[in-house]
DNA sequence: TTGTAAGCGTTATCAA
DNA sequence: TTGATAACGCTTACAA
């Protein structure tokens, strides 16, 4: 760190005393609007800039939220991220960002990082690994706000942010059986997640709404390696009972959809369509187009924000209850799933 | 902030001095190992965790390192990113991020919220706009370590990392006129950016080089509106002097220009071949496929975080020289630039 | 090997 | 309206 001058120079500078300037810089209704003006120009002309640990310290505060995002090559989180920015930036805080890459081990180091207070709060959306949350409820305990987003454990009571994931998945399978599609396959991450779990729940209850069976082997779950999805997804489509309609949870597995496809004979929305949720801006840009359920993510960031900072501010005023907050999606129909 | 135990608290409860248990805990060569152990499991015992203010205060330094990027949702960015917080996490230390939204007033306000020391370092990329560079000035001149990336500063005598955009842009038009092309346009930002001079340069020579004129009319300045830009370029390729080929120097602008050809009735590639620099791993996904110039971010990343770091922590052993590292760019060629 | 004490740069309490 | 002083929690001379 690089030291400039500090209160105490400044005070020796102006011939008044450390606390007086600390007032003045602060201004305080004690002060003087003379002294006031004269301890603000001196702070001007010798660049006087208040150590941030020396009032962290004294304050008990840092003025710091911090964000742990599962992955950052990914629009929704990058929105998110942009939303959470945007009001801290307005309130004066700063962001201490973390990408856990989905390992949980990497979720755990940095959660035990932030015991230690360097953040006033944490805003986080965890890893899809993730099933012990004792890190979690240790962060909890202690007292450290903490809020969730899209990837919530319900078990921390506290406010939640997510879309409504059940009725976004149930819409977009009605949507494929509208166009015709009468074997339907969901694509997933994991079981654990509760967006994911919300998502097969609004697709389970769209077929169960025609009077279909419900078909488990049309549920399939990914990994996080680009190259094994796609080889798993082409073997899905190449099989004898392979889907004519595709759910996807997740952006990344309808990119590797789209190229699993580009393998194969088949060709979308004729003999396969396709939705997925996704926040991409390119997906107009694929060929052919992509239709999706976009998430509100960068209200999402800013909500999320905008409690915490309340929180933060006004301790006595908000509280971050223990509930889930449900901002809706979007569909937007697009070619992957036009109709014959 | 949340107030745990502190080492006094600590001490107390271990009927040993402050000193020592600091010491203890550290690891100080000073200590017996039978007094480390009994410290580190008191500790442990009653989750002890340092405060970092306190620390940061006394000892002049953070472990925090600040990056600004000028945009979040961009793949390039967005795996410099990962690549800085590998290393930084390796060496614990965080990272405070920042985005400038491409502006140029946003950027001087956080830089000059950086000149009271929160962070111990800075690594960043400029808006396109910055054509005033007092505020990094000031910042060096304070000797805060800062390192540029891709979107440079040349003024500032430090270390910068880029990749070979001369010789890239040389290439990718090399490139262009080996597959037929006959008038290839450079779609580009702003002649301000150094990446983007350098660029021009490098697409500027493959054109003498196979002896023909420099139209300047074959260089199209976008801007960071998406709608105004695809608009912007449907019209240069609905014009009678329309290109062939074109070479972007910005993902972005390769995406659009997909956009605009859609609402034409050129194709890709027979009408118009386009090769981009681009670090989106769908560039493969986009009908036809896009070709590439694919910058090595995350060495780029890594790069900078160890300099840095080497730099933060033996300061007399290594120093931020004033030279430009070049890590080049990988071309991959796919079906947007196929000859006939 | 351990303890004492000072100090990092603020802000808050109390006194003037 | 201003000043003296203590305290936040840590590390490091220096002393024992």
């Amino acid at each position: 760190m690089i030291s400039g001058i500090s209160l105490k120079e400044l005070a020796a500078e102006l011939n008044l005393a450390p606390s007086t300037v600390s007032r003045a810089l602060n201004d305080s209704y004690e002060i003087s609007e003379a002294t006031k003006k004269k301890v603000i120009s001196m702070a001007e002309k010798l660049n006087y800039h208040a150590n941030p640990f020396a009032r962290s310290l004294r304050e008990n505060k840092s003025k710091t939220i911090a964000v742990i995002i599962p992955e950052r090559i990914n629009s929704f989180f990058a929105q998110v991220m942009d939303g959470i920015e945007e009001i801290a930036q307005e309130h004066g805080y700063h962001l201490l960002v973390y990408n856990t890459h989905e390992d949980t081990e990497r979720e755990r180091k940095i959660v035990n990082l932030l015991l230690n207070g360097r953040a006033d709060a944490i805003v986080m959306s965890v890893t899809s690994q993730t099933s012990d949350i004792s890190h979690l409820r240790k962060l909890h305990d202690r007292g450290l706000p903490i809020i969730f987003f899209d990837r919530i454990r319900a078990e921390i009571p506290t406010t939640k942010f997510i879309t409504n994931d059940y009725e976004s998945a149930y819409e977009g399978t009605k949507h494929l059986i509208k166009q015709g599609c009468k074997r339907i396959a969901l694509f997933t991450l994991c079981k654990d997640l509760s967006i994911s779990q919300e998502r097969q729940r609004g697709y389970n209850d769209a077929i169960k709404s025609e009077g279909w069976e419900l078909d488990p082997g049309l549920t399939l779950y990914c990994s996080h390696n680009e190259e094994i999805n796609v080889k798993l997804i082409e073997e899905f489509l190449q099989s004898p009972d392979r889907p004519d309609g595709i759910l996807s949870s997740v952006e990344k597995l309808a990119f590797a959809t789209y190229h699993a496809v580009k393998r194969t004979k088949l060709r979308i929305p004729s003999d396969l369509k396709l939705i997925s949720f996704s926040n991409s801006s390119i997906a107009g840009l694929l060929n052919p187009s992509l239709s999706t359920i976009t998430q509100p993510a960068l209200s999402i960031g800013n909500e999320c924000a905008e409690l915490l900072i309340k929180k933060l501010t006004k301790p006595l005023h908000y509280d971050l209850i223990d509930q889930v907050v449900t901002i809706p999606s979007k569909i937007t129909i697009r070619e992957s799933t036009l109709g014959e």
